[in-house]
DNA sequence: ATAAGTGCAAACGTTTTGCCCTAGC
DNA sequence: GCTAGGGCAAAACGTTTGCACTTAT
């Protein structure tokens, strides 16, 4: 089935009980800044935890996304990232090794877009989705 | 497998062949505004040829992309949508429905971060995917 | 004790593939 | 006649789900 709204700022209610997993889970991503997909996080943790399953990855990191402990990067046309920095900044991905990168979100850009879009629309509650790619240092060769 | 680059400029020989379901396929494309799934594509061109394939129709889309004649539009955490119209334009999606809709490329957007933002990562040929989201006038009932 | 959370395996939706046949050139 | 392209079925891929068992509260 189809998912439509992937937005992560509909916090749900906080879990009701810490297990390893969850900190596991949580630790591994915090200390990273590779921004891992979740077979990556499975991965990781899988050294701690050898006995973790790949639903519980997905799950936890569901739940972390809407309680807003972890971002969701979406990306086009691949599996979906993850980020353990929850700080407001962009994304920029190679376009050749597929890594993703963080962007500082200082710069002029969809500030007064998303107003001026609902207006000229008709929509409600505008948001933009941004990503940006290009060829990182490593890939010029 | 994970595929990193889903940009559509990079012009592949055209198709030797002219086969009456690219024609189909093409048509449909063009005649709708509703920037269909490869399963709605499928739905729609077996109207008018019922033995045809998904594997036909995942082929030709994507043959289309690689020459430039239509347009993919990535979902994100979703399937990935086709426009007919190849204009320079940006897509609106409804949270609610899904529904994607048009949006002219005339407003100050994108329009140098780009550059600014190769000087600053070290990263060639940045080029920024956007698609803005919000609740269609349908929807807010 | 209870119910949230886990592991496992199976199912799901989307997309790709291999193989053999069909049909444009 | 040659070979690009098609149909079919199966596989691949990322992700979700049902269910019985475990564990934090």
């Amino acid at each position: 089935m189809q998912r439509f709204d992937h937005n992560q700022n509909h916090s749900r209610p906080a879990p009701l009980k810490s297990t390893r997993q969850r900190q596991v889970i949580l630790e591994e991503l915090r200390k990273v800044t590779s921004h891992p997909t979740a077979d990556k996080v499975y991965q990781m943790v899988r050294k701690q935890l050898p006995r973790i399953s790949m639903a519980t990855v997905y799950r936890n990191l569901e739940m972390m996304a809407e309680t807003g402990q972890i971002q969701r990067i979406p990306v086009p046309d691949g599996p979906m990232s993850f980020d353990g920095d929850i700080s407001d900044h962009h994304h920029i991905r190679c376009r050749e090794c597929g890594r993703i990168f963080d962007v500082p979100k200082d710069m002029r850009v969809d500030v007064a877009v998303p107003e001026e879009l609902g207006l000229r629309t008709g929509f409600d509650s505008v948001e933009c989705f941004m990503q940006f790619t290009g060829v990182c240092p490593d890939c010029k060769k």
